[in-house]
DNA sequence: GACGTCTCTGTTAACGCTAACAACAATTGG
DNA sequence: CCAATTGTTGTTAGCGTTAACAGAGACGTC
């Protein structure tokens, strides 16, 4: 064990060249004649060498990685977005290090952040979709890049987000269109600014109706939430169209109409929010809103790089447009 | 930006000691006076110091980061895995760098662990379900503590693996005992151990009850695979018993059998693999195997500690035993 | 021919930490 | 009382890389 491998100083020696030749050429310095490069390639691959990343960010202040703090990275929102993000990053020559906190209050994100740091990662990108991650954040040091997604939009941090408005409101609206009375809707849980983005969209797009809105059932994102609030929509008689913060919870939302034999779309119409890949073998199909996470994980990581290139902070935001997928559970109310 | 923070040295300073002793303090060193343990303490909290994980990592030729490498991070299964070892990584004082790749080729996968290589991880961890994984492992360097999960059993490389096999026997167990007079299965894609393990589990159990596997009916992980092995299974009548490679697909057969008006578990019993937590609320709720990630994570760093602390290799084994979750989706046939 | 100006390469000094050794006091044993 | 041991601290030398500067040719210009 630990036989460590060779050291620039080996393949400078092998290619006949100073060990900042060689450095020269890894970096891709110009001021390099050709045929010294072709050499230090070729003793780089002869010797099988691998740049020490350690001796590089202690010397250059940081390291190729980009720190994610994330929570409960189980959940198909958060597991997509990391994915992307790390697709992303790698394919700009960053590693990804995850820090997945339990909660997202206050001590646990400081805790994952400064982990983060004492490797002296090159920026951090934070999703933090609640209320009590936001103080955290603002204590962070300044000197050190960061990117919210999914934040709060009324702090003063760089952000990227879903427009949760934008898409709440598409999914109201096609119930509207498809001839329902009204819309109800089972949020998710209310410190999450997801939810709150859904909810005022949903209220927005009956507003602009001139509906009032009914009460909010709330929920937590789980399927079992979704299946209690269910029980309570199966027994109202006037109750035509459910809008359902997520596809979980309305898979939860559909069993429960399932149980009290509410037909749906016959009965009752539902749309979700996320397309999980299952969404379309809900039954039935379901129809929902999709958000699309590669654009945000290439968003947020283009708003770090340029953080992390010009030095310069700025509190940019971004936002990414979700798109409406159309399936079985939607149809007009019977008469 | 750039704003370096305090280094050891600026501790020392404020103390009054050498960086050394500072280093000691840091590390736990037995020999430091209380009374100065105390003032470095002070110290560090006073200046908010961080320690430079590069520059240890420099020195002692290892970083506290280990690496993993996953594929399809989207998945719920690796997503948990995920989750686990990040979590049981971080209460061990390890970071976890993600490299996930899209494909488990040679090149993939040797691609990712350079680039964990080349930070200099403490270890690794390869989530390598697939076939073409296997050779990549073998070529690498020997001196890097490695640990596979749900790789291949038959190579000579530490693997810690959920028990697949176990686990489907126990699933058509199950429906036999229920009564059935044979078990359809529902495979996952035929390149992953994990589709094979269970694949030969479900063999196992109907050749014990001296039955002959009907034939196998090959899926992806995809709920739309698992609808069109549905589609199929609906169509015969003799069809009383399903066992699926993952609730994924069972949830496309749950929905192929609805839309031929063969009702679960009526005329129809069907059992998954995975245990998501959706399960609960599918149309029936489903009886599944569960896996349980947290041991796997757990061992799996368990073993690749030893490794690192020991510097021995060791071509260890472990295997997690999964559980059966009854629900609704399984009843006798119906004479 | 002397002088600036390129282009290429080498030399040296950090970066912040740990390991190895050295130094000194306090304690013990004879 | 001297030597050996122990506990505590300081000094020094790297780890492998990049940045800053220095130097050697080649070339063009006055």
């Amino acid at each position: 064990m630990a036989v460590h491998g060779p050291a620039m100083t080996d393949v400078a020696r092998l290619a006949g060249v100073s060990h900042q030749t060689v450095s020269r050429v890894l970096n891709g310095h110009p001021n390099v004649r050709e045929q010294t490069r072709l050499r230090v390639r070729a003793a780089i691959a002869e010797l099988g060498y691998r740049p020490n990343g350690a001796a590089r960010a202690l010397v250059t202040g940081r390291s190729q990685v980009i720190g994610v703090v994330a929570q409960n990275t189980t959940l198909y929102g958060p597991a997509s977005l990391l994915a992307a993000l790390e697709q992303t990053a790698a394919e700009e020559g960053f590693a990804v290090s995850v820090g997945s906190v339990r909660n997202l209050d206050h001590r646990s994100i400081s805790a994952a952040v400064e982990r983060h740091l004492s490797h002296r990662v090159a920026g951090i990108v934070v999703i933090a979709p609640v209320e009590s991650a936001g103080e955290a954040l603002e204590r962070l040091p300044k000197d050190v890049p960061l990117v919210t997604v999914d934040g709060d939009p009324s702090r003063p941090v760089p952000l990227v987000t879903v427009d949760q408005v934008a898409g709440a409101r598409a999914a109201t609206q096609h119930l509207l269109d498809a001839g329902h009375r009204t819309v109800w809707h089972v949020s998710g849980p209310s410190d999450w600014f997801d939810s709150v983005g859904r909810i005022d969209g949903w209220r927005e797009a009956l507003l602009a109706a001139g509906l009032v809105p009914p009460p909010l059932m709330p929920g937590d994102w789980s399927a079992s939430s979704g299946y209690r609030c269910g029980q309570m929509l199966a027994r109202m008689p006037e109750v035509t169209a459910v809008f359902t913060a997520n596809d979980h919870l309305a898979l939860g939302v559909l069993r429960a109409l399932h149980e009290f034999g509410r037909r749906v779309p016959d009965d009752i119409s539902v749309v979700g929010f996320d397309d999980v890949p299952e969404a379309a073998y809900f039954i039935p199909p379901l129809t929902t809103v999709r958000p699309d996470f590669d654009a945000v994980a290439r968003a947020s990581l283009q708003m770090l790089l340029s953080q992390i290139e010009s030095g310069t902070g700025g509190a940019l935001r971004q936002t990414v447009a979700p798109t409406l997928v159309a399936r079985e559970s939607v149809a007009p109310p019977r008469r």
